[in-house]
DNA sequence: CGGAGTTCTCGTACGAGAACTCCGGTGCTGTACT
C-alpha cells in the first residue's frame, strides 16, 4: 500500500486539475478561484472535511496528537491549492505544515533549505517518524542517485540547495516527477543573500514556475513587511495567503547598553556574561572577535567557545554538539551560528555588535527562550560599530561589467550559454549571475530553461539597460541603508523597544512593555495618542519621497516606510507641508 | 565605515602625530590532490 493510499490521497485545486487528479468536485471550485484571491465561503464549507483529514494523517503519520491554529490553516490552504507565506517562530511548527499535506498530495515535495546540514537534519527526522521517503540532493552525495529515488517514487520529500536547483537538468529530472508541493524554507534569504551572496535564490520564481507552480510555501521565522513583500514578489507566488504568527515574545527582556569606547564595552560585556546562569550566546561581527572574547569569557571562568565559518567544520559541528548537550555555557558566533540551533533552554543573548537589521536582530535574539522562560537579549552597542555593517552592504553592481554583459548578449543575437560568458568575462557564477538577475529585473536579458541567455525582443538597448539595473540595484541599497537606520533607532530609542520591534514588523502595539530597560527606568514615553493625522498603517504621500506607509508614532515623531528610499523618521511638525494621509 | 598596524614627516636626535594601507560575514559547488 501506497504511502498516500494509507493516508487517502487528496489533490490540491491546482496540482489537481493540471494532473487530472481525482480529488473531488471541492477541488475544481478553486481551479478559477486561486488567482483572484481568497474566496470567501467556499473555503468554510469544506474547512472541516480537510481539517479532520490533516489532522488523521498528522496523528497517524508522524504521531502529533494536536495541530495548532496557524498550521492547520496553512496546511488546508495549500491542499486548496493557494500559495502561503508563513512566518512563525523557530519551534513553532513550520516543518509540519508542508510534510502533513505533502503526504496528502500525489507527487513529490520539494523543499528548498540553504544548508546542507540543515537538509540532513530534516531528512534524518523524516525517515525515523517512518511516514515517507526522503532525501537531500546535493554535493555531499550522488546527485543522480538521489534524483533516481525522487523519479523511481521512492521519495516523498525531496532537499535541494538554490544552487542544486539553478541546474537546468535537476529541475527536468524534478519536473518529470510532477511535483505537488514546494516548501521554501528560511525564505528570508531571498532576500538577505539572493542579491550578491547567493544569488541563485533570485532564480527560485523561475524553477517553481518550470516546476508547474504547484502550491508553494514559503516559510520564515522573521520578516518584516518589506521582505514579505519580496519573498511573495521574488517567487512568484500568486495570490499569496500571508499567515504572520507570533511575533510578540513577551518572555524576552530586551536591553540596551550604550558606549563609547570599545575596552570599555568589551569588559562591560564580558563581566556581565560572566555573571549570567545558564546557556547563553554572544554575537559578534567579525571571525577575529568571535575568538576574542571567547578567550575573553574563558578568562572568566565559562566554558566558551568561538564558531564561524573559518573554522573546520568537524570543529563547528562539535561545538554545536556540545552547546546542545550543554557542555558549553556560551558560545560566541558571528552570524554563521544560527539556523538549525534547536535549543530551548538559551537563557542569554547578548550582542558586542549590532547586525545589519532588525530582522536579524530579532532573529537572532529569537533563539533566547524558546521554552516560554524569562530570557535575557542586550545589545553592547557602539554607533561605530554599524559601520562594518555599512561597509559589507556596500557591495554595488558595477554599471561597467553590466554594460559588457548587456552588450555582449545583445550583439551575440542568439543564445549564451552562461559558461562562455564567464570564460570571455573572466568572473565567477556569483557575479555574473547576480548581474543578470538585474538585467533580467531591467526588462533587457531572458533566461532560458535550459539555462542560456538571449536578449529580451521589446528589451531597451544595452546602455539604457545597465543604467536601469544600476537603478534597481541602488535602491534597494537605499533600502537597505535605511533598514540599518532602523537598528540604530532601536539601539537609540528612548521610548518601548519592545513597541518599536514590534511596529517594525508591522504589528500595531498601542502600549509601553513595561519590562524593557526604556520602561523600567522611565524614559519610555507613553504611546503618542496625537491628533491622528497619520494612524498607524495609513497610506501617505511625501512631497520628496513619494508613496509611504505609517510604521509606527512616538510622541514628536512618526516613521514612515516609502516605497523609493525605505525608512525614515519624520518629525512631527516639520513634516506637516510635506506630508499627506493619501 | 572604522580599527589596527605600519610608514612617513617634522625638525632636531628621539618622539609625537599625521598619513597611508589593509582588513572585515554568511555557503553552495566542482575539481584537484592526497
Amino acid at each position: 500500500m501506497s504511502v498516500r493510499q494509507r493516508y487517502g490521497g487528496l489533490s490540491g485545486g491546482r496540482a489537481g486539475d493540471r494532473l487530472g487528479g481525482t480529488g473531488g468536485g471541492w477541488s475544481r471550485d478553486w481551479s478559477g478561484s486561486w488567482a483572484r484571491g481568497w474566496a470567501g465561503g467556499r473555503f468554510g464549507r469544506h474547512y472541516g472535511r480537510r481539517g479532520r483529514r490533516l489532522r488523521a494523517t498528522a496523528r497517524e503519520a508522524f504521531g502529533w496528537q494536536q495541530l495548532r491554529p496557524g498550521q492547520q490553516e496553512a496546511m488546508e490552504l495549500l491542499l486548496a491549492g493557494r500559495d502561503v507565506l508563513l512566518v512563525m517562530p523557530t519551534g513553532g511548527g513550520k516543518s509540519a505544515v508542508y510534510q502533513v499535506p505533502g503526504l496528502l498530495l500525489e507527487g513529490p515535495t520539494v523543499i528548498v533549505s540553504p544548508l546542507i546540514a540543515l537538509q540532513r537534519d530534516q531528512v534524518m527526522g523524516l525517515l525515523k517518524a517512518g511516514a515517507a521517503g526522503a532525501v537531500a540532493v546535493n554535493s555531499a552525495g550522488s546527485v543522480e542517485a538521489g534524483l533516481d529515488q525522487v523519479t523511481a517514487g521512492d521519495a516523498e520529500y525531496v532537499f535541494l540547495s538554490p544552487e542544486q536547483l539553478a541546474k537546468p537538468e535537476v529541475v527536468e529530472r524534478l519536473a518529470q516527477a510532477r511535483p505537488s508541493l514546494i516548501a521554501v524554507d528560511e525564505a528570508h534569504c531571498v532576500s538577505t543573500w539572493g542579491h550578491d551572496f547567493r544569488p541563485e535564490y533570485l532564480r527560485l520564481g523561475k524553477v517553481i514556475e518550470r516546476l508547474g507552480h504547484p502550491p508553494v510555501i514559503a516559510m520564515t521565522a522573521t520578516a518584516a513587511p518589506t521582505v514579505r513583500e519580496e519573498i511573495v514578489e521574488s517567487l512568484g507566488l500568486i495570490g499569496a495567503q500571508q499567515i504572520v504568527r507570533g511575533f510578540d515574545r513577551p518572555n524576552l527582556h530586551l536591553e540596551v547598553h550604550r558606549f563609547t569606547s570599545d575596552d570599555d564595552k568589551r569588559r562591560a560585556l564580558a563581566d556581565h556574561a560572566a555573571g549570567l546562569n545558564g546557556v547563553g550566546l554572544v554575537y559578534v561581527a567579525t571571525r577575529r572577535q568571535a575568538e576574542e572574547y571567547a578567550d575573553l569569557l574563558k578568562e572568566r571562568g565559562r566554558r566558551a567557545e568561538a564558531y564561524h565559518a573559518g573554522m573546520k567544520t568537524k570543529e563547528r559541528r562539535r561545538i554545536h554538539e556540545r552547546f546542545q548537550d550543554d557542555d558549553l555555557d556560551t558560545v560566541v558566533a558571528t552570524s554563521a551560528f544560527g539556523m538549525g540551533i534547536d535549543k530551548h533552554d538559551v537563557r542569554y543573548v547578548l550582542h558586542a555588535a549590532p547586525p545589519e537589521s532588525l530582522d536579524a536582530y530579532y532573529q537572532e535574539i529569537g533563539r533566547a527562550g524558546r521554552d516560554g522562560n524569562p530570557a535575557e537579549t542586550v545589545l553592547f552597542y557602539r554607533p561605530e560599530d554599524l559601520g562594518l555593517r555599512k561597509f559589507f552592504a556596500s557591495g554595488r553592481a558595477d554599471e561597467a561589467l553590466m554594460r559588457r554583459v548587456a552588450t555582449l548578449v545583445h550583439e551575440h543575437g542568439g543564445e549564451v550559454a552562461a559558461a562562455d560568458l564567464r570564460e570571455l568575462l573572466d568572473i565567477g557564477t556569483a557575479r555574473l549571475t547576480s548581474h543578470v538577475n538585474l538585467l533580467e529585473r531591467a526588462g533587457a536579458v531572458e533566461v532560458s530553461h535550459g539555462g542560456a541567455l538571449h536578449y529580451a525582443p521589446d528589451g531597451p538597448p544595452p546602455d539604457e539597460a545597465a543604467a536601469r539595473a544600476v537603478e534597481i540595484d541602488d535602491l534597494r541599497h537605499r533600502m537597505e541603508d535605511s533598514r540599518l537606520e532602523m537598528m540604530r533607532g532601536y539601539a537609540e530609542t528612548t521610548g518601548c523597544r519592545r513597541r518599536f520591534l514590534l511596529e517594525y514588523f508591522g504589528e500595531p502595539y498601542e502600549r509601553s512593555c513595561g519590562d524593557c530597560d526604556t520602561c523600567r527606568s522611565g524614559t519610555a514615553t507613553p504611546p503618542e495618542t496625537g491628533d491622528g493625522r497619520f494612524p498607524m498603517h495609513a497610506n501617505v504621500r511625501h512631497a520628496e519621497w513619494g508613496h509611504g506607509i505609517v510604521m509606527s508614532r512616538e510622541q514628536d515623531r512618526i516613521t514612515v516606510l516609502f516605497d523609493s528610499v525605505g525608512y525614515k523618521t519624520l518629525a512631527l511638525g516639520l513634516v506637516d507641508e510635506l506630508l499627506e494621509v493619501v
